[in-house]
DNA sequence: CTCCTTTGTCTTTTT
DNA sequence: GACAAAGGAG
C-alpha cells in the first residue's frame, strides 16, 4: 500500500485531482514521476478503479520501463495490468487489430530511418529528381512534419501549389506514401498519422479506447507534436480524465516537431483545467539548482518559474579547460580513477555530451585507463549490417510485399543476381503489379531473367523452405536456420577477420534477443518480434548491474539522474552548436540552452564542467572558446581548475565570430583505430569466467552442459561445452554468456 | 557481376 | 576522419 504521506502538499494535490483534465508544470527533479506512480496507485487502491482503464503514455522506452517498475514496486495488485507504453508502441497495438479497415495488412512492416532513405531514393529515381536540388534529408524532414501536421499527400501540395520546391516534395511525398502502401509499410510517423485516422474515420472504434481508457496520463508533455497531441485529445475526448505533465524548460525535441504550444496552451484548450506547480528540487545540491536556474533565466520564451531546494549547498561547480579533445578526455578518466579511489563506484557517474561522435574519444581513454563504461545510443544494434540483413530475412518471411527487404538480401550471401536482373524484376513489377518477391517467383515469365533464372530459384526455394518452417518451428530455430542455410554464418567464419567474428558475435546477440523475445512474449509471432525490435531504440539495459560509468548524449539522459555528471565539450560551435548560433531565430539557440539545463540538472551531488580549445571536426582542427551557457553561471558557483580555466581569461580566440576555423596541422597522434567492436563485447570489460574445466553451466539458448575446454585467446576465452541436447560446442566466452549452475 | 577506388557528405538530437 | 554512394576496371 503506497504511503502518500510521503508526498509535499502540491504532489498530494496532483494525486487527488483525479477527475477531469490537469497539467502539471514540473520542474527538473521535482518528484515528477513519483507523483504520476502515486496518482495511478491512488486511482487503484482508493477510488477503485480498474487497473485496465489506466493508461500511461512516454516517449522513450527508458521512460516506460522505468514506470513501469515503479507501479509494479508501489501496487502489489493489477499494476502489470495499466497500459504503461510509448505513444508509437500503443499506435502499433492498436493498428494491429484495426488496420486493415484502412487497408493495409495486419502484418505491416515498420520502416526505421534507414529504410525511409532507401525507399526516397526510390522515389527519386521513379519521379527523376536530383538529389542535389533536393536533398534526401529535406525531403524526409519535409515529409515528416507534414505527417506530425496530420497533413496528408493531398492536403499537403494542395497547401503549396504556388511554391515550386515544396510542390515537388508533395510528389515525392505522394509516390513516398504510394510505396509505402504497395510494400504493406509504416514509417514511424504512419504509426501515429494511420492511428489517428482510424478514429477519424472510424468513431466506432475510438469509442472503444476511449471507454477502454478513462484515466490518462501523459508524461514529458512539452515534447509532444501535433498529431501526439490529436491522438491524445481523441481518446480522452468522452472522458476526459487527462493529466498531462511536462516542463516547458525541458522541451528539447522541438526539432522533431515538438510542438511547445501543446503545454502552453493547454488551459485554453482545456478550459477547466487544473494547473499544478511542482517547484521544489530534491535531486541536486544548491549550487547546481543555482546554476540550472542562472542558465535557463536568458531563456525568454517560457512559463516564469524558479526551482528551489531544501537540500545543502554542496561543492561548486567544477569546470575545466583543456587543449585538446584527447586531453579532455584524459582529464575526464584521471577524475573518474581518482574519484573511484576515494570509494565513490563507477555507477554514480556519468559522461555527457552533445553529439554522438564525441563518444570515440572518451571511450579510447576510458579503455586506456581500465574505466568500465557503458554507453548509450550511438549506432543502434539493430542498424548493424550483419543484424539488418538477418532480420530483412524474418521481414521477408513475415511481409512478402516488403520490396525494400527483398532488395537487401535477395544478393546477401552473394548468389550471382545483380543489380540489372533486379532491375528487371522491379520494371515488371511496375508493369504487372504486384511485388518484388511475387516477380521472382515467376521468373521465367519475366523478360531478361532468363539467365538469372536458376539463381533466383535458388533465392526463392529458400524463401519457401523458411516459411514452411516459420510455421512449424520456433523462431529461434527459424533463425538458425536461415544463418545456416542461406551460408551467411560459414561466409563469416571462413573470413578469419577480427571483425568477421564480431559481427558473429552481434549475431549471437540477436540470437538471445529472439530468445529472450520468445520467453517472455505472451504469444510470440514473427510479426511480433519484428515489431518490438523496430520500436525499440537499442538492447539497453541488458544487463544494468555491472559497475560503469554511463555515456550519453545529453538527449537520451532525459529522465535520468547520476549522483556525479560530466558534461564535455562545452565549448562555442559544438554546443551551443554552430547551426544555432548562426540561425536568425533566437528559438534554436533557447533549444541548446534548454539542453544544457537538462545535462545540469542531471546531477545530484557534484557537476563537472569541461572544453577543448581545439578540437577535430570533419579532420580539420577548430579552435573554439568556451561555451556561453558556462559563462552564464555566475562565478560564485563555480571552481576553476588548477592552471586559470576562468573562461574570460583567454586571449587566443580574440576573433569576434566565436570559432575560428581553419586547416590547422591535423597533429596526428599515433591513436589506434578503434576496431570494429562488437555489441555484444566490449572491449574494456576484460571478460572474466567464474566456472572452470568439469563445470555444470548453462547457456541460454543450448541448455545445460559440461565444459571441456578453456583456451585463453586475445581479450577473450574460447570456451568448448559439451551440452546435453545439442553436442559439442565452440563458443567465445563473452558471447556464449554461460552461466554456472 | 564483383571488387576496388574515388568522391562527397556529414554532426545535432529519437521513435 | 568515417562512412556510404557512385564510378571504373577486371
Amino acid at each position: 500500500m503506497a504511503d502518500y504521506t510521503e508526498l509535499n502538499q502540491e504532489q498530494q494535490a496532483a494525486v487527488h485531482h483525479t477527475d477531469g483534465p490537469l497539467l502539471i508544470l514540473a520542474g527538473a527533479g521535482s518528484g515528477k514521476t513519483r507523483a504520476i506512480t502515486y496518482r495511478i496507485a491512488w486511482l487503484i487502491e482508493e477510488m477503485g478503479i480498474s487497473p485496465y482503464q489506466i493508461m500511461a503514455i512516454t516517449f522513450t522506452n527508458k521512460a516506460a520501463d522505468e514506470m513501469r517498475q515503479r507501479v509494479d514496486a508501489l501496487v502489489p495488485f493489477g499494476g502489470d495490468q495499466v497500459w504503461i507504453a510509448t505513444f508509437h508502441s500503443t499506435c502499433v497495438r492498436i493498428l494491429r487489430r484495426h488496420i486493415e479497415l484502412l487497408g493495409y495488412d495486419r502484418n505491416f512492416t515498420i520502416y526505421d530511418t534507414d529504410d525511409q532513405k532507401s525507399l526516397i531514393k526510390e522515389c527519386y529515381k521513379a519521379l527523376q529528381i536530383d538529389p542535389k536540388n533536393i536533398p534526401e534529408r529535406a525531403a524526409m524532414n519535409e515529409i515528416s512534419n507534414a505527417k506530425n501536421e496530420f497533413l496528408t499527400a493531398e492536403d499537403y501540395c494542395r497547401e503549396n501549389q504556388d511554391d515550386f520546391r515544396k510542390s515537388r516534395i508533395g510528389e515525392i511525398y505522394r509516390e513516398y506514401q504510394k510505396r509505402l502502401r504497395a510494400n504493406n509499410a509504416l514509417d514511424f510517423d504512419d504509426l501515429l498519422f494511420r492511428a489517428v485516422e482510424l478514429f477519424q474515420f472510424h468513431p466506432e472504434i475510438l469509442e472503444q479506447y476511449q471507454e477502454r481508457f478513462r484515466y490518462i496520463m501523459v508524461d514529458e508533455y512539452q515534447d509532444t507534436n501535433r498529431i501526439q497531441f490529436l491522438f491524445v485529445r481523441m481518446i480522452a475526448g468522452k472522458y476526459r480524465n487527462l493529466c498531462v505533465v511536462g516542463d516547458d524548460d525541458q522541451s528539447i525535441y522541438r526539432f522533431r516537431g515538438a510542438d511547445i504550444r501543446n503545454i502552453l496552451d493547454f488551459e485554453k484548450v482545456f478550459s477547466d483545467a487544473a494547473v499544478i506547480k511542482l517547484e521544489q528540487n530534491y535531486r541536486s545540491t544548491g549550487n547546481i539548482l543555482n546554476a540550472a536556474n542562472e542558465v535557463i533565466t536568458n531563456n525568454r520564451g517560457r512559463k516564469a518559474k524558479r526551482l528551489w531546494t531544501e537540500n545543502a549547498e554542496g561543492q561548486k561547480i567544477r569546470y575545466r579547460e583543456f587543449e585538446s579533445e584527447y586531453d579532455e578526455a584524459e582529464g575526464i578518466a584521471r577524475e573518474l580513477k581518482a574519484m573511484n579511489a576515494r570509494g565513490i563506484p563507477y555507477e554514480d557517474c556519468a559522461i555527457l555530451y552533445r553529439t554522438n561522435a564525441q563518444s570515440r574519444v572518451l571511450e579510447e581513454k576510458l579503455l586506456l585507463y581500465n574505466i568500465p563504461y557503458r554507453i548509450f545510443g550511438g549506432v543502434n544494434f539493430y542498424q548493424r549490417k550483419e543484424v539488418k540483413d538477418l532480420l530483412c530475412y524474418l521481414k521477408v518471411i513475415d511481409n512478402g510485399r516488403d520490396d525494400l527487404a527483398v532488395r537487401r538480401i535477395v544478393n546477401v550471401p552473394k548468389r550471382g543476381i545483380g543489380m540489372t536482373s533486379i532491375e528487371r524484376a522491379a520494371q515488371y513489377t511496375q508493369e504487372q503489379g504486384g511485388n518484388l518477391l511475387d516477380a521472382l517467383f515467376e521468373a521465367e515469365q519475366v523478360p531478361g531473367l532468363k539467365r538469372a533464372e536458376a539463381k533466383i530459384r535458388g533465392f526463392t526455394d529458400l524463401i519457401l523452405e523458411f516459411r514452411a518452417r516459420a510455421a512449424e518451428s520456433s523462431l529461434s530455430e527459424l533463425f538458425e536456420d536461415i544463418l545456416e542455410k542461406t551460408g551467411y554464418r560459414k561466409e563469416l567464419e571462413q573470413e578469419q577477420t577480427e571483425e568477421a567474428l564480431a559481427r558473429l558475435g552481434n549475431l549471437d546477440e540477436l540470437l538471445n534477443k529472439i530468445v529472450d523475445y520468445e520467453e517472455h512474449a505472451d504469444e510470440p509471432d514473427l510479426s511480433g518480434l519484428l515489431e518490438e525490435i523496430a520500436l525499440v531504440a537499442d538492447i539497453d539495459n541488458l544487463e544494468e548491474n555491472r559497475s560503469c560509468v554511463v555515456l550519453m548524449t545529453l538527449h537520451s539522459a532525459k529522465g535520468l539522474e547520476f549522483p556525479h555528471v560530466f558534461l564535455s565539450g562545452m565549448e562555442e560551435g559544438l554546443f551551443p552548436g554552430m547551426m544555432s548560433i548562426l540561425a536568425e531565430d533566437s528559438s534554436e539557440l533557447e533549444e541548446e540552452r534548454r539542453l544544457c539545463y537538462v545535462g545540469i540538472t542531471r546531477a545530484q551531488k557534484t557537476l563537472h564542467m569541461s572544453g577543448a580549445r581545439r578540437r577535430m571536426v570533419h579532420g580539420e582542427s577548430r579552435y573554439s572558446k568556451a561555451s556561453r551557457f558556462v559563462e552564464e553561471i555566475p562565478e560564485e558557483y563555480m571552481e576553476y581548475g588548477e592552471q586559470d580555466d576562468r573562461p574570460r581569461a583567454r586571449g587566443y580566440a580574440a576573433g569576434s565570430g566565436g570559432t575560428l576555423s581553419g586547416k590547422v596541422s591535423s597533429g596526428k597522434t599515433g591513436y589506434f583505430k578503434k576496431p570494429y567492436q562488437s555489441y555484444a563485447m566490449p572491449l574494456n570489460q576484460a571478460v572474466s569466467i567464474d566456472y572452470a574445466v568439469g563445470d555444470r553451466v548453462k547457456h541460454i539458448k543450448f541448455g545445460q552442459g559440461t565444459v571441456t575446454e578453456i583456451r585463453p585467446g586475445g581479450r577473450d576465452y574460447e570456451v568448448t561445452v559439451d551440452f546435453e541436447k545439442v553436442g559439442v560446442k565452440k563458443m567465445f566466452a563473452s558471447f556464449a554468456k554461460l552461466k554456472k549452475m
